[in-house]
DNA sequence: AAAAAAC
């Protein structure tokens, strides 16, 4: 780490006579997983590495003596070998503009394009933006307190975008500060607490910001209230306790910013006790996530709902697919369109593979097996459904593998939010989870994911390994694969490949997955607990467990009018060209 | 394609 800020702080005084030693160390350091990197899980530096815009910038020595480095030779090799192939057209715009010659991070790799009318310069420091933009000094220093030092590319082009009132659909790697690059000028903007503005025209909520589990919400609250110290903003993580004290009109009017899931704000807004014509600010989290069909329709609410006619949109993911982007620019009024890297594809630290399982009777021998290995924990175990996750982390803890977790929206939110702490604390080991944990969550420390049961979309997939390798760290990923999971291999290979990393020739082979195929996968059960016939006597426990899941999800049926129907529409046959293909 | 998640 020290190395790093040596290299990547200011060029002007760079020594290299001084630094040389460090310089070698970093550089050797580095092709091995790069230990001088990762030492600090608390830290918030974010290393030069993953700041692919201002290296299209910066002319110091730092290129030089680190391109020397064996990664970035084969960083190098992989970029022309793509280029060879010639695909992905779609990202050229800015190409010539950022080019360098002999820069070790590929311009093309991860170079921001940017689509739009008149786009805002993007800012290559805190420092230019606190002068360019006004960023109140109270701000800016609770940035530096928490460790943030430059801005990552999302955010040097984000926050000016956002600034100037602009609408923005801004794409961008798991693990790159998206956060904050919404958070920061939100909060930049609000000025004085809505609490102590006198007129009376100025009332309820300014900024909403929406995202699809109550964890992450959780997360970006943490966020934003460390970016707001010393201001006496309201901020609320909207749950039912908040949304109870909300109903009284006079504390609403004196809330400034609403952090929440969807649902619960619709519940709230048919209760009549939530207002949301005064929003300036509506920030979609995982967009992706949150327009599809089963948030849509509560997200198309809430967006009738924000009515004030200045109410700027923001929507951000690391992932778009072309159904749910065209759903976004539809949102979005005269949008700017932001990507880094390339759509769709991990950051090319996580070092990924695919592992053969045969069946689903041989994952958990091999999972045994592989932690009977060294592994670095923290590990995060992803499991197809709730029962899967819940008796999965039974087995493991059976085998005795320590500090086994499980996490899954059919626990209660006591157990979901403590599952989280240990996390946070480094007392889990390993965390076996849902989907519910696939995006969004940011557990510094996460060095290996392992896709226990296939992901059910190149979207998960991306978002699940980004657990890892975040904030310029290095990460593992690991994905077991079945026989069964054979038609759907070729798409994640093709994702490995387009981060720049290999997969045995066969499996880009395979052929595309037939119709008859798709149609035998839908009717693929998928066995309902890992290895539900071997443990007897550990059986009860298990069947407990699920349960109490059932039991919830029975009882939320019953309840939600709006889940109900969007769940029927769900099951719902599609004609096939209703699809987008 | 398909489970999960949202109250």
């Amino acid at each position: 780490m020290e190395t790093f800020q040596l290299l990547s702080g200011s060029g002007v005084h760079f020594n290299k006579s001084k630094y040389e030693k460090d310089v070698r160390l970093f550089t050797k350091a580095k092709p091995r997983a790069g230990h001088a990197l990762r030492d600090d899980p608390s830290s918030h530096e974010i290393p030069a590495e993953l700041d692919f815009f201002k290296y299209s910038r910066n002319t110091t020595g730092k290129r030089k003596y680190s391109s020397s480095s064996g990664q970035s030779v084969e960083k190098r090799r992989r970029i022309d070998e793509e280029d060879e192939e010639g695909d992905d057209v779609e990202e050229d715009l800015n190409e010539g503009s950022h080019r360098q010659k002999d820069s070790e991070v590929s311009p093309e790799k991860h170079r921001v394009t940017s689509k739009g009318r008149d786009i805002p310069e993007a800012v290559d420091t805190f420092e230019v933006l606190q002068e360019e933009y006004h960023i109140p000094s109270h701000i800016y220093q609770n940035l530096s307190k928490s460790g943030y030092k430059h801005p990552t590319s999302i955010q040097s082009h984000a926050v000016p975008i956002i600034l100037k009132s602009r609408d923005l659909a801004a794409i961008s790697p798991t693990g790159t500060g998206k956060t904050l690059s919404y958070l920061l000028p939100v909060m930049a903007t609000l000025q004085a607490p809505i609490s102590s503005i006198k007129d009376v025209t100025e009332f309820g909520v300014r900024a909403l910001v929406i995202a699809p589990t109550r964890e992450l919400a959780h997360q970006i609250h943490n966020e934003c209230l460390k970016l707001a110290q010393g201001r006496k903003w309201r901020i609320v993580l909207f749950s039912k306790a908040t949304a109870a004290t909300l109903a009284d009109k006079n504390v609403r009017d004196k809330v400034d910013v609403i952090i929440s899931t969807p649902l619960r704000l619709v519940a709230s807004l048919q209760a009549g006790s939530l207002d949301l014509r005064n929003v300036r600010h509506l920030i979609l989290d995982e967009a992706d996530r949150l327009l599809d069909a089963e948030f849509l329709s509560q997200i198309q609410e809430l967006v009738a709902a924000c009515s004030h006619p200045n109410v700027q949109k923001v929507v951000f993911s690391a992932t778009l697919p072309a159904g749910a982007e065209k759903v976004a620019m539809d949102m979005l009024r005269d949008p700017i369109r932001v990507v880094v890297g390339l759509k769709d594809t991990p950051l090319p630290l996580i070092q990924q593979s695919l592992t053969y399982v045969a069946d689903d009777q041989s994952k958990l021998p091999s999972l045994l097996t592989y932690f009977s290995k060294p592994y670095n924990p923290p590990v995060l175990v992803f499991t197809s459904t709730q029962p899967r996750a819940s008796s999965l982390a039974e087995e493991l803890t059976m085998n005795g593998i320590p500090n086994v977790d499980c996490l899954h929206a059919g626990m209660t939110k006591k157990e979901r939010d403590d599952s989280v702490s240990r996390m946070r604390h480094g007392q889990c080991w390993i965390l076996v989870s849902t989907e519910v944990m696939a995006r969004g969550m940011d557990f510094k420390g996460v060095r290996e994911v392992i896709n226990y049961d296939f992901p059910t979309s190149i979207q998960s997939y991306v978002h699940r390994i980004g657990r890892t390798g975040r904030a310029g760290r290095e990460g593992k990923a690991v994905t077991f694969f079945t026989d069964e999971d054979a038609p759907f291999l070729k798409s994640i290979a093709n994702v490995i490949l387009q981060a720049g990393q290999s997969v045995p020739d066969w499996i880009l082979k395979l052929p595309k997955p037939s119709k008859m195929k798709r149609k035998a996968m839908g009717k693929v059960k998928r066995p309902e607990v890992v290895n539900n016939a071997r443990k007897i006597g550990r059986q009860d426990a298990i069947k407990r467990r699920d349960m109490i899941a059932g039991s919830k999800r029975r009882k939320a049926k019953a309840t939600g009018g709006a889940t109900q129907r969007i769940s029927e529409g769900v099951k719902n046959p599609r004609v096939e060209e209703g699809g987008s293909g």
